[in-house]
RNA sequence: CGGGGCGUGGCGCAGUCUGGUAGCGCAUCUGGUUUGGGACCAGAGGGUCGGAGGUUCAAAUCCUCUCGCCCCGACCA
């Protein structure tokens, strides 16, 4: 493509609105432009971008055995409400009326619509295992869509649906996506980590998210340092309270601290590290009362954690200050488990505490050298907070360490939900009907271009890894307007590399250096090739590697092979 | 939905407090000079100041209502 005739407009100013890296530089590139809250038109550059991270998913899809379909965006809401997701998903569900007041829903993802062409085309277990995807736009009213293309209400979405006569198979088709989402991944030069997540709403048993490490990431995940393991760290285990503690050296002693309610205060006041503080945080329980959880100072509770506590109200709610006082019969900023009047649950490593500090449950008081079983009884316990860094790894292999990550892609076994709910049946060697399992994965299509940039870019603009590109090289000329020479080297560079494959932008707009080096850097071209009297009357063409900053020279004459060697 | 903020040419902003000829930079167009890191000179086009109503001799500016957008929170296959 000739820049000049490119209908592409870069930006110097970063637009105000826009507060993540890539979300800026997708606009000053000229990638996209925002029509609507979270709703965005792909300008060509940007499409090529995502046409490149599409191909990827096909081959991978497709060298998988799946099979592609496109199913609508607009669904009707008998759908819906045969898997009475209708009244379950809530107002992110974007639902009209057609002209003759019949109800639809622009699809935030498509199990019911797969599930009925799987009850209509599924006959017979000879049939399965089978897998369906599609690439389609897919519309989620968030609450608050945000930084750009990532948390659009309205995205590309690639998502696959399988079906399988028995579990055995559906694992193995979700170890097959897997595989396929791994390579995925690696060929488009991705830092990731496949994280072992909540199954959520979704419901079903495995279930894997694969995540973009970039410190933008809006998901905290939890991974080892010494083997692949990865958790969302709202799933993280801590480790279990083995029964083993110091002995107890300190008597309890019950000291003023006027005013001191915040762990950081009285950690301050007394001269003791977090680590020996308790905090005692009060719940709403599930049977009208409320529990009180203990957690160590300077750890964070988990509310996923302690909400599966039998006997806590789900979803978690803190209870208010009136609730606190009237069920323990103390206010908050003071509380603790000695002789408090609720039931009280003791996160592991709170538990494994000898001399600790807690509140006295007295105004402007807290307790020192506090120590479970001589104090007040031996704990209930449980796993409540959050793993922090350096905690051991669940899997047993090296320490946890903390990452962001951008969620890309989702792998589930869903199980029967769907087709049992909307009757979807094959008959099995026996004549008998047999409900299939299914499984279901994603990509978000748009955010993988968006968290490639989040992950690839320096303070000049993108950096694209070469796989998905929007073009592979960039020729620019300098002097192009009145070096007769330049313009013609550059013209037939230019049309040999493209008749050779290569995705090659060609600037040659009658622009100064500053300007085309500016915008090649803002573009994040992989590969420039610039053109120049100077070097041309040596038979040399300069070469600059986007991502390394590298130059070098190439020959004129064999430039293609000498560029090719550095594609690879 | 709760809290905070912002709407002035395509983009970034000033002007609003204290009412009185709508301005600056970038971008765009024309002519000229320039040409290896976002040039310079001269000129030009482009704005119902988000919208509606009100106060006033006079409203971007004051008042009321309304719409849109951004940030924080709750939420999130």
């Amino acid at each position: 493509m000739r820049l000049s005739r490119y209908p592409v407009n870069t930006a110097k100013e970063t637009p105000a609105d826009a507060e993540v890296i890539s979300h800026q530089l997708m606009l000053r590139a000229g990638l996209i432009r925002r029509l609507a809250a979270g709703i965005y038109t792909f300008l060509p550059m940007g499409l090529r971008a995502v046409r490149k991270v599409e191909k990827i998913i096909r081959e991978e899809m497709d060298r998988a055995g799946a099979y592609e379909m496109l199913m609508p965006a607009v669904q009707p809401a008998e759908l819906w409400q045969e898997s009475a997701r209708w009244e379950q998903y809530g107002p992110e569900l974007l639902r009209f009326k057609d002209r003759h007041d019949r109800e639809f829903v622009i699809g935030p993802t498509a199990e019911e619509v797969i599930t009925d062409v799987a009850r209509r085309e599924l006959k017979s277990y000879r049939q399965l295992p089978v897998n369906f995807y599609q690439i389609q736009m897919k519309f989620r009213d968030e609450i608050r869509p945000r930084f750009g293309v990532m948390r659009g209400r309205e995205f590309l979405m690639k998502d696959a649906y399988s079906f399988h006569a028995d579990q055995e198979s559906l694992a193995e088709g979700y170890a097959a996506m897997k595989t396929a989402y791994t390579r995925m991944f690696e060929r488009m030069g991705l830092t990731f980590r496949a994280v072992r997540a909540d199954t959520g709403s979704i419901g079903g048993s495995a279930s894997e998210e694969f995540q973009v490490l970039a410190d933008s990431g809006e998901d905290a995940i939890a991974v080892s340092d010494a083997d692949d393991y990865a958790a969302n760290l709202e799933l993280a285990p801590t480790p279990v309270y083995d029964g083993k503690r110091p002995a107890a050296t300190q008597s309890l002693a019950t000291v003023p601290t006027p005013a001191t309610k915040t762990i950081a205060d009285v950690s301050k006041l007394l001269g003791v590290d977090a680590t020996r503080c308790v905090k005692t945080l009060i719940v709403e329980g599930s049977d009208g009362g409320v529990v009180a959880m203990v957690i160590r100072g300077d750890h964070e509770m988990n509310a996923v954690k302690a909400q599966k506590v039998a006997g806590v109200a789900s979803p978690l709610r803190m209870a208010t200050a009136q609730r606190v006082l009237a069920g323990t019969g103390t206010e908050p900023g003071f509380l603790g488990p000695v002789g408090l009047k609720c039931r009280i649950v003791v996160d592991h490593a709170a538990a494994a505490l000898a001399d600790f500090v807690c509140g006295a449950n007295a105004r402007d008081a807290h307790l020192t050298g506090v120590n479970w079983g001589r104090d007040l009884p031996e704990p209930e316990t449980a796993d409540l907070r959050n793993v922090v860094a350096g905690d051991p790894s669940p899997s047993g292999q090296g320490k946890l360490a903390i990452r962001r990550g951008i969620e890309v892609g989702h792998i589930f076994q869903l199980g029967r939900k769907y087709s049992e709910a909307m009757q979807a049946s094959v008959l099995d060697p026996a004549g008998k009907p047999l409900t299939p399992l299914m499984g279901c994965y994603g990509i978000g299509v748009t955010r993988v271009v968006a968290a490639a940039i989040e992950q690839n870019h320096d303070d000049k603009g993108i950096i694209w890894p070469d796989p998905i590109a929007p073009y592979t090289v960039l020729l620019v000329t300098l002097n192009h307007d009145r070096s007769e020479a330049v313009r013609n080297a550059a013209d037939s560079l230019y049309a040999e590399l493209g008749a050779a494959g290569i995705d090659v932008l060609y600037d040659d707009r009658d622009a100064r250096p500053g300007v085309k080096f500016a915008d090649a850097e803002l573009l994040g071209i992989p590969h420039c090739v610039i053109i120049g009297d100077r070097g041309l009357a040596a038979g040399q063409l300069e070469y600059r590697h986007r991502r390394t900053g590298a130059t070098g020279e190439l020959p004129v004459n064999g430039l293609l092979d000498a560029l090719r060697a550095r594609l690879a």
